[in-house]
DNA sequence: TTCTTGACAAGAATAATTCTTATCTAGTAA
DNA sequence: TTACTAGATAAGAATTATTCTTGTCAAGAA
């Protein structure tokens, strides 16, 4: 769910105002990390997004990415994506979605279920605790890798 | 979804000739790493399954723990649950269910969700590729967290 | 029983992430 | 505007989960 550049400063205007109403200070480093976040839609990793920070600020460290990442999740301004894989993606938290997974090229595509996302969670889950979000994860071979190697394990 | 001690020797079998379809040795390391993870519901990490094995195979090493849950896992016999820690955690995979995760204490439970197992996917998913399986991971914060700190942060 | 290949143990190595420390800066108050 | 202070950053060291390497061993076939 990327930001095209069209509406990218109304975007990063809201994101400001939100981070202030987190009690987040509102620093150059942040707003480059959300902006560069924003117009990916490849769920990319802190070290992706590492590597294109530098052309805009050569200086900034690869922790600051790893913090200001986690300081937005924390905050539920982004998502951190659950994968397959051992390093952490993130995606910009602008509407409501869900993941597809391919197990061979471990690309991550969203989607939207609306049926989902409104069913009445079973009553086992309810009694639980209190329930903040639900997302439904879906494994498969996507079209590309399929015709690539006719048969791959499942 | 763990196995009571009583169901268990069946549940091994059932395991042996699942390794043996699968092409996989079975070793008395794997037998009982299956074993363990069946006796526990706690979806432990690879680290704790290590520590309760020790006791009975003093020698076995941390990285078979790994491989073997690799492996298992690589043929589907256990499942890697999506988590939102850094370390893997596995459990056997013998019912289809869901994933619910305190965000708070980290505890993941099972539950299940028929409707959403038998519910039909999105078109744009089918038309995406061979769809093998989905998994709901909630997350929200459990009764006991809700009642130890009044409103935990979301 | 023998043989072959996959599995294992031990410890080294790697890769993702986090910590430490000194410096800097956003936002506030004078 | 200026000075102040808590929170943010950079750099590099440290940590932690996981995987690799190598030599040995054993499951299952012949």
């Amino acid at each position: 769910m990327p930001t095209t550049p069209q509406n990218m400063e109304e975007h990063l205007a809201l994101f400001e105002q939100a981070c202030r109403a987190a009690g987040l200070r509102v620093t150059h480093q942040r707003l480059q990390v959300y902006r560069q976040l924003a117009l990916l839609d490849t769920h990319p990793t802190a070290e992706i997004l590492h590597q294109e920070l530098r052309k805009k600020i050569p200086t900034i460290s690869l922790d600051t990415v790893y913090r200001t990442l986690a300081t937005f999740a924390a905050h539920g301004l982004i998502n951190k994506v659950e994968t397959i894989e051992s390093q952490a993606r993130f995606e910009v938290a602008l509407m409501r979605h869900h993941h597809l997974i391919c197990s061979s090229c471990k690309t991550i595509m969203d989607f939207q279920w609306q049926s989902v996302d409104d069913a009445l969670l079973p009553s086992e889950v309810s009694a639980w605790g209190r329930i903040d979000t639900r997302s439904v994860v879906v494994y498969g071979i996507c079209h590309t890798c399929l015709q690539q190697t006719p048969l791959p394990g499942k």
